[in-house]
DNA sequence: AGGTATTGGAAGTGAATACTTCCAATTGAG
DNA sequence: CTCAATTGGAAGTATTCACTTCCAATACCT
């Protein structure tokens, strides 16, 4: 045996490379060589890292979860001594970054490829994640002033990846402006917390 | 001169099965010669209706919002003496039917394809159009009860459009039950209003 | 150093696809 | 009826794209 095999760790490298690229171009326009060329490699070389286009799309996806939620914690785990509750915190945040990377473009890329059930599956993941976390603050922050909402949390926290999402296709059309999705985000977001 | 040209009729005939079709397969997968024979004719003459595969899809778009709101029109022109405001109507009508025809992923094709001036415009407008009549009837119904709500009437509309969305994800994710999807649009809706 | 597995570049391939062309059949006005 | 315009089918074309192949260079372990 010669040369330790260092694909796991090439795929890490790339993956946010694929991610961006699909999130700018959509699934179909993301072409293999234009893949290949932003990474830096031949086509060849990301058929050795992943089986097909799908794989690299897949892993695209996790690393955009895994990116958001790494970006949350960071921010929670950093936050000083303000008497915020953690989902005010994110919604501060969201407000004012919400979609600043355009990562969020890979989901509309991924909503129109749900026939392939490899990546309704992934999407599938992506979401429910992204709820959880959501409901998961979103209980936090009930406990915290001991109160809770008139409405289920489950369902507040669907209306809040709501909220995040119509943001993102109001940014991407151009029908918001950046002042209205900061209030769109903050004051709707707050009236249903 | 001989024969009267039939095409503005052909074109609207066409439209719905148009739309049908992207939204079933996206915008890539659905070919031309998808669509010539789910149209029943052959490539040539969509070729001769439109003048590419982006002007199909751009009048398949339009057909959407006109198919929605003739849908929602007749709704409320039907609707008997009940006191429930025109708002309230809409909500319950969604909240049991929302996204049945599958037209919604048209919108998600869409998204995909918005590096494309006139796919980006075709949806702004769609999207803008949803927006202004759900704003319409969030301050018809404000105005109704006397009572405004605390958060100004175009972000709640926003909002309503964002709730219909997500509830379209988690439907054609299969993360949402029926049940689920129901409870979203018709208790958060409500709670928006 | 030597040998072996990994790496990357460049060219190639077969299938799919948007769009065209051609021609024959049909239709309606004068 | 006649002619001109429209209609539809079938085959064709040029391009694009996912995926492969081949070969030389490189880097690691013994």
């Amino acid at each position: 045996m010669a040369r330790p095999n260092l694909c796991p760790q090439r795929r890490r490298e790339l993956a946010p490379v694929l991610a961006r690229t699909f999130a700018e171009l959509g699934y179909r326009r993301a072409t293999t060589a234009e893949l290949a060329q932003r990474c830096g490699v031949g086509e060849n070389v990301l058929y050795r890292l992943w089986l097909d286009k799908r794989a690299m799309f897949i892993a695209a996806l996790d690393h955009v979860y895994q990116h958001s939620e790494a970006v949350w914690t960071e921010l929670l785990s950093r936050r000083g001594g303000d008497d915020a509750s953690p989902a005010e915190v994110l919604l501060d945040y969201e407000a004012a970054h919400h979609g600043e990377h355009g990562l969020y473009r890979i989901v509309f890329a991924g909503l129109s490829e749900t026939d392939d059930p490899e990546i309704a599956s992934a999407l599938k993941r992506l979401y429910g994640r992204f709820q959880r976390f959501a409901r998961r603050q979103i209980e936090a922050h009930r406990e915290a002033i001991r109160s809770g909402g008139s409405v289920d949390a489950a369902l507040v926290a669907w209306a809040v990846v709501g909220l995040g999402t119509v943001a993102n296709v109001g940014r991407e059309l151009g029908l918001l402006s950046g002042r209205s999705r900061r209030r769109l985000v903050d004051e709707v977001g707050r009236a249903l917390l």
